[in-house]
RNA sequence: GCGCCCGUAGCUCAGCUGGAUAGAGCAGCGGUUUCCUAAACCGCAGGCCAGAGGUUCGAAUCCUCUCGGGCGUACCA
């Protein structure tokens, strides 16, 4: 990469200055410069070591100057109050793009993770009614960070944890029930605190099918049947939108399964082994405040029930036992005090601090005429995942979703999106990719042998170096949203490398009579196409042949 | 009250491990097509980076406080 290229020449130059070392170790930290006159790369090391060293700043950078080996450098200038700009030759260029072209859909993967084991829990809703647009967002989330982790090197496992059991599960249960009651044409109010979607209307009409029987009592054994029921039909929905969406899981794992196994009463124990619980009005408590959490938590209710958290801790003790090196959860920012109970708990059982962290986002909001509305279920002031894809397009769905950092409210003018989506950026990138396309089919008797074999000596425009200089870059992109949760990176650069090359395609002609200077061009083409297949990729939209 | 997140162009948002003149998209105005797909490109206009202090050679970025918005603070999940 480039930029170690320049790390490497600068470090060799310091090194040779201060040979005796009789200073403290620095940091040497060499950035991309943001504007064309500051050079390709600049270093702030005469800034930050000029105390040090009892020189001035511009003294201290014309001395490492004078050290600096001359190979692959263009020019170096001392600028403002002691940076060092370095301008790279047009050879350093062309041999980042041959090797970018060598690398091919590799160019994004990296050897960080050595193959370690992550986890990623998302979405994760109850199984009580379809997705709606907020658990969309964590979909895209928690998916996008998922394909990049594995870019990085590590292996990665996507899971869905679904809650098929205690008083939610009931509730819908027994709505199921009064909803079948009522095709039969009985007179059955749905409960209370039930769940009143017309969803459950379809299942009990195909239900009614099925069994031809009215069943006029809720005994154990329809209990039994219309939970079963209730619940594989609300997870075979859960499935198809997310389907929809482009995202699969590999793992579906039962809260049952956990109580079955005996796993709670063995993660109470565990706690209990390690002082972590006691016992106050007749209920059993974690001691999480002492552990950094944000309050002592109630784990066993004092009528013997184990709470949510008790149930957690279980499932992350099983995470743990099934050799995962880390693990993910991505969760809606209303889990925060949650995540830091949940914390103490790791700790209380000695887990590494770094097993578990959660990424965290902020809620989607939608606006409409009169205003902005918050998603709200329960009120039924909520958008449905699946009518939004099926307005707006998966690609678009997923780029929304992703485009602003998680931590940040997502505004949604659904109006907007739905009436301009041609002046949506998912297109301008998909089509940046298109007309890639669109040129090689033709390019003909241009298209070479090999393309790393190209004679790339005419790629010496400012803007060919420009997006070279932005393709060398794209393997820390995919690093920093991957390790730092932040997969808008990935949005923003596509944004960027879709725009540099339509000026590009604009101002320069790709097919010219010059077989060399086409050629040329076409490898540089070669490279932004792949580079953009592996961003469009990364974030699940598709790439286009032709649009 | 306490904890976490956010406050940057008219709107939606990047930039926040401090760096040299704060960016993009949309909306507005004005241009570009005998030529590889105009789903594109160029130009104009638009900002006391919520506010006040502090640290620093240097702050949108770090610290403190204030104001404004969201979320949490259950023997719910």
């Amino acid at each position: 990469m480039l930029k170690s290229f320049v790390h490497s020449l600068l470090k060799s130059a310091w090194q040779d200055f201060d040979h005796n070392r009789s200073s403290e170790v620095i940091e040497i930290e060499v950035s991309r410069a943001d504007r064309p006159e500051f050079g390709d790369f600049t270093s702030n090391i005469a800034l930050t070591s000029a105390a040090i060293k009892g020189m001035s700043p511009r003294e201290l950078a014309q001395q490492i100057i004078n050290r600096l080996p001359h190979e692959g450098i263009k020019r170096l200038e001392i600028a403002g109050p002691g940076f060092i700009n370095f301008f790279l030759s047009d050879e350093v260029f062309q041999r980042a793009l041959r090797g970018i072209i060598l690398a091919g859909e590799r160019f994004s993967q990296s050897s960080h993770g050595n193959g370690e084991r992550v986890q990623i829990e998302f979405v994760s809703s109850n199984p009580t009614g379809p997705l709606t647009i907020g658990h969309g967002r964590q979909a895209v989330l928690g998916d996008v960070l998922a394909s990049l982790y594995s870019a990085i090197g590590y292996q990665v496992s996507r899971e869905y944890y679904f809650n098929d059991e205690g008083e939610q599960v009931n509730m819908l249960t027994r709505s199921l029930w009064a909803r079948y009651r009522q095709v039969w044409g009985e007179e059955e109010p749905l409960p209370e605190q039930g769940y009143h979607g017309e969803y459950l209307v379809k299942i009990a009409q195909n239900l009614k099918e099925r069994l031809h029987k009215p069943l006029p009592h809720f005994d154990t054994a329809a209990a039994q049947l219309f939970k079963e029921e209730a619940l594989s039909q609300m997870i075979a929905c859960i499935k198809d939108d997310l389907d929809l969406l482009g995202v699969q899981f590999d793992n579906w794992f039962s809260e049952a399964t956990l109580h079955k196994s005996g796993e709670v009463k063995r993660a109470l124990e565990m706690l209990d082994e390690k002082g972590g619980i006691y016992e106050a009005d007749g209920a059993i408590w974690l001691a999480a405040e002492k552990y950094g959490g944000t309050k002592d938590m109630v784990l066993i209710r004092s009528d013997g029930r184990p709470t949510y958290l008790m149930v957690d801790i279980a499932y992350h003790i099983n995470k743990w036992n099934r050799k995962f090196n880390y693990v993910i959860n991505i969760q809606g920012a209303d889990h925060h005090a949650q995540q830091l109970n949940m914390k103490a708990a790791m700790r209380i059982l000695g887990y590494p601090e770094d097993f578990l962290t959660y990424g965290l986002h902020q809620f989607v909001t939608v606006k409409e005429q009169d205003g902005v509305k918050k998603m709200s279920t329960r009120a039924g002031r909520f958008i449905e995942l699946r009518t939004m894809i099926e307005d707006l397009g998966k690609d678009v769905v997923r780029y929304f979703m992703v485009a602003r950092k998680p931590e940040s409210h997502l505004e949604l003018d659904y109006a907007l999106a739905k009436q301009q989506t041609m002046d949506n950026p998912v297109y301008y990138i998909q089509y940046s990719y298109t007309r890639c396309a669109s040129i090689f089919r033709n390019a003909g008797k241009f298209i070479p042998q090999r393309w790393e074999e190209v004679d790339l000596s005419l790629i010496t425009q400012p803007v060919e170096l420009d997006i070279i200089c932005l393709l060398d870059r794209f393997p820390e992109v995919v690093k920093e949203a991957a390790l730092t949760f932040a997969p808008h990176l990935v949005a923003e650069y596509a944004l960027t490398l879709a725009g540099k090359f339509h000026r590009y395609y604009t101002d320069f002609r790709i097919l010219t009579a010059d077989q060399t200077l086409t050629q040329g061009r076409l490898a540089l083409l070669w490279g932004v196409q792949s580079v953009l297949r592996q961003t469009l990729q990364l974030l699940g939209i598709s790439a286009p042949e032709e649009m």
